[in-house]
DNA sequence: ATGATAATGAGAACGATTTGCGAAAAGTCA
DNA sequence: TGACTTTTCGCAAATCGTTCTCATTATCAT
């Protein structure tokens, strides 16, 4: 698990320097149990500490994606939606009546796509597999 | 396949209007080999008549759309790229390098889709499925 | 504590896409 | 074909999410 003492260490191993801000926004995406859009994660920072912008939002973000902490989620509709990495790779299912994300690992689809790319020629970089559905209307 | 005389009467089906400027669109769409940008549909198109706009190309694409003619593709990076439908179902592999992309189709991967999702308590309207890889160099 | 340097907030800038609006075509019917 | 109605068009301004500029502030090694 990822403790938020956790994070402000990898921060500094990462060689940068522990803001108030950036703590903040760590610990909004550790607490979030949903897949927080940038707006969202602004909102929540902004309530442990008002001093944080917009573009520091956007800014971190950026860099802990570079570093590998989080994962941006760039789904259908407005907006990336971030996540904490750190958990196994997983793919996401997304409710198309409420937003919610859920998510799912396959071993065979990832064998699957592997063998399919080496078909064609290619080593797989990375991959995006989302599905988009609705829970069927009880009746 | 599709014929632009083809495209044409299924506009008129759709109870659109048939302009130059769409006839031209469309022109463009079927003749493309790769999956270009609205930019590039743009560019395109004006060879033909110069007096499409960028504005009717992007209501044009939207239309088309709907209407379930063209497939709108939002890979990463820059803009949506578009492709005509009517082919069969297909995923896609992005070429990392190049920006190429080559479409691939597997029952297999689709039939996983399905059981998860239904695992899930999920009916599926539609999935993305985009595999990122490089060619790897001959050594 | 102090200074070198990285990080910040505010707002302007951006790129892709969308929209409002008056002018110009397309379709309709005589 | 001409007159009329309705859709579509081009242009420019507006949006939206995101990135950048720059003067100011904060972090951290010393």
């Amino acid at each position: 698990m990822n403790t938020d003492a956790q994070l402000e260490t990898d921060l500094r191993a990462e060689g940068v320097r522990v803001t108030r801000q950036r703590l903040a926004i760590l610990h909004v995406l550790r607490s979030a149990a949903d897949h927080p859009r940038a707006e969202d994660i602004l909102a929540r920072a902004k309530e442990q500490d008002p001093s944080v912008s917009q573009a520091t939002v956007y800014r971190t973000l950026a860099m802990l994606e570079k570093a590998g902490t989080v994962l941006k989620n760039e789904f259908d509709g407005a907006g990336a939606r971030y996540e904490l990495a750190g958990g196994a790779h997983h793919d996401h299912l997304i409710d198309l009546d409420t937003g919610e994300v859920i998510e799912f690992h396959s071993q065979k689809i990832e064998r699957l796509q592997a063998e399919i790319a080496a078909e064609l020629g290619y080593d797989i970089e990375w991959h995006r597999l989302e599905l988009y559905g609705r829970r069927p209307k009880a009746r």
